[in-house]
DNA sequence: GCCGTTTTCGGCCCGACTGTTTTCAGTCG
């Protein structure tokens, strides 16, 4: 493993470290404010720009907001030693199982700690029984709604936590393929599978590895690796690994004269290779044992674009390898040019320490400078966001003038004035005409009643689109990746709308979010809605998460013309004043 | 447990929904 790379997953290790102290101090009943104290400490530290143990020698850790001297020392504990006291110790008081069901929703703390006391029930199992043998619904205040929901939260929970999220998934294939990387015998180790075609969740890793030693000998060595729990081979050539925190992948062996063949095979969704076979047929030639064949004689691909050539096609971005008419595509050689990072040039949603975010505005200007963006809009939270810490009009306008100031200042990149305005139930925007038109642009998203039913969620998102203000509907359809459905809206209602009024449809490129899904994407593509691409970023490391948004921007078949903010500062404020000037106030 | 350009002590996030009740506790964003 890289340095780097092992730097990033202690980070993300150490947050979780304090988020779940934060969970058994909870359950234990601690004060709710040291709790979130824990929990402010994971964020900070998850997002700390550099290297951990760097940031614990020169001081800058502890000069952190939101890192004190008790979070501190456990940091240092967990950079120095591998291990938290603190949450052993806990672990001997709370029964982890506990722990595990604060992730079920509909059961918070206090739900929680009845089961245990009345009905002795320490594990989601022994939860799961008691909700089918009736024990739980006779509960003072459970009663059948209760105990029904509660199993499908332990439902929704065990098959969510058979994917993980792209960024998790990322991190350790990046860590798998350095320490392959490094295994004697092996040239090349290349992810593969949803990682690469950038699925927003992923199943399995998918590692190929070109080698110059046989596959047998290869397998011996990996089942070396620190951390490998158990390895199973399903043929000569494959085998998965199942690593000790239960996570698991599959790593496919090759050699250089096959490897486009094995790696296509690899990356392609089912849909992808199912269709490529087809296709193969068509042209009398034949995928099989992962080669391609024309007759009896072995076709050599050492390479994609060698292997997509010898079928007729164009080489296919692995992110559209979806079966959603690519095949076709690359046949007319009509592939489009999808959007790249660098055609962004504007970075336009992100919250600062006057809400819910951890650094100042100067700091994310600085940051997506550095990025090499042309322009960055500060979005934070308005007022009805209150658990967030929304901004009044006057916090409002007090940042205006800390932009202003900032922009006096900075050279080459421009602050712009925005906000990410809640929508309120009758579709109103959370701020009046007035103050909105001191902007320079304007995000709205839906925060709150997320269960009103289709009808009328798409009547109160069409309605805050009627607004000339509004530029951008941020994380349109409300989903949390393997955590919380989509609510209910007509999306082609919606991208209807965002067509003939201008209104930009987000594409949140938090992990956890990903919304819209690529699927949409494409259909508001060709609906003519013109597509944002927002990191909804907390703090400065959160500037990079636009590259999963990128990814999902390119699996809906997006160009730079596509995008909102790949317009130049110019183009984009003229984008805003013509919709504020062609259309009647809705509000 | 953390923070401070009114504070080194005394604050810190509050309003709505759900399912259970028959006036509200618990959960969530």
């Amino acid at each position: 493993m890289t340095d780097a790379v092992r730097s990033f997953m202690d980070k993300k290790a150490v947050a979780q470290v304090l988020e779940q102290i934060a969970a058994f101090l909870e359950l234990k009943g601690e004060n709710p404010f040291r709790i979130r104290a824990f929990r402010t400490a994971a964020r900070t530290v998850g997002g700390f720009p550099g290297d951990l143990r760097d940031g614990l020698d020169d001081g800058s850790l502890a000069g952190t907001k939101g890192v004190g001297p008790a979070t501190l020392q456990i940091v240092a504990e967990i950079v120095n030693t591998g291990r938290a006291s603190l949450l052993e110790e806990l672990r001997e008081q709370i029964p982890p199982g506990l722990v595990e069901m604060l992730a079920i929703s509909g059961l918070g703390v206090a739900k929680i700690r009845q089961i245990h006391d009345v009905l002795d029930i320490d594990s989601v199992p022994e939860l799961e029984a008691a909700a089918l043998d009736g024990r739980l619904a006779r509960l003072p205040r459970f009663g059948p709604r209760t105990s029904e929901n509660i199993l499908k939260g332990i439902a929704f929970l065990r098959q969510a936590s058979a994917f993980r999220l792209l960024h998790h998934a990322d991190d350790e294939a990046a860590g798998l393929r350095a320490a392959l990387e490094r295994l004697p015998g092996v040239r090349h180790a290349m992810v593969a599978g949803d990682v690469r075609r950038r699925a927003e969740v992923v199943r399995d890793l998918v590692l190929v590895i070109v080698a110059d030693v046989p596959p047998g000998e290869l397998f011996k060595r990996l089942s070396q690796l620190p951390g490998i729990h158990e390895f199973a081979g399903q043929d000569e050539r494959r085998l998965t690994l199942r690593f000790a925190g239960g996570a698991s992948a599959q790593i496919v062996v090759t050699t250089p004269v096959n490897t486009g063949a094995v790696l296509a095979q690899a990356t392609g969704s089912a849909e992808h290779l199912g269709q490529l076979a087809a296709h193969a047929a068509s042209r009398d030639l034949a995928l099989t044992g992962a080669a391609l064949w024309r007759g009896s004689a072995f076709v050599p691909t050492p390479d994609e674009a060698g292997f997509y050539g010898a079928l007729g096609l164009d080489w296919i971005p692995p992110e559209l390898r979806e079966g959603q008419g690519e095949i076709e595509a690359a046949a007319r050689h009509a592939l489009p040019t999808l959007l790249e990072r660098r055609d962004l040039r504007g970075f336009l949603h992100c919250h600062t320490r006057y809400s819910d975010g951890s650094n100042s505005v100067e700091e994310l200007a600085l940051a997506c400078r550095a990025a090499g963006y042309e322009y960055v809009g500060i979005t934070d939270h308005s007022q009805a966001a209150a658990y967030a810490g929304g901004l009044k009009a006057d916090d409002l306008a007090r940042q205006a003038d800390e932009i202003d100031e900032v922009n006096g200042r900075l050279d080459s990149i421009r602050v712009l004035k925005g906000v990410e305005a809640d929508i309120l139930q009758d579709g109103r925007i959370d701020f009046d005409d007035a103050v909105l038109a001191r902007l320079d642009f304007v995000i709205a998203s839906v925060h709150s009643r997320f269960n009103m039913g289709e009808r009328e969620m798409t009547a109160r998102m069409l309605a805050a689109m009627d607004n000339p203000h509004l530029t951008v509907i941020g994380h349109p359809t409300g989903r949390l990746l393997l955590s919380r459905d989509p609510y209910g809206l007509d999306l082609d209602a919606i991208i209807e709308k965002a067509s003939s009024t201008g209104v930009a449809l987000e594409i949140n490129a938090d992990p956890h979010r990903l919304d819209l899904d690529w699927r949409v994407v494409r259909r508001a593509r060709d609906g003519g809605a013109p597509i944002s691409i927002g990191a909804d970023a907390h703090n400065v490391a959160g500037i990079a998460n636009v590259e999963y948004g990128v990814g999902i921007a390119r699996k809906g078949w997006l160009g730079g013309a596509d995008v909102l903010n790949a317009l130049s500062l110019a183009q984009f404020l003229a984008h805003v004043a013509r919709r504020r000037s062609a259309a009647p106030s809705g509000a």
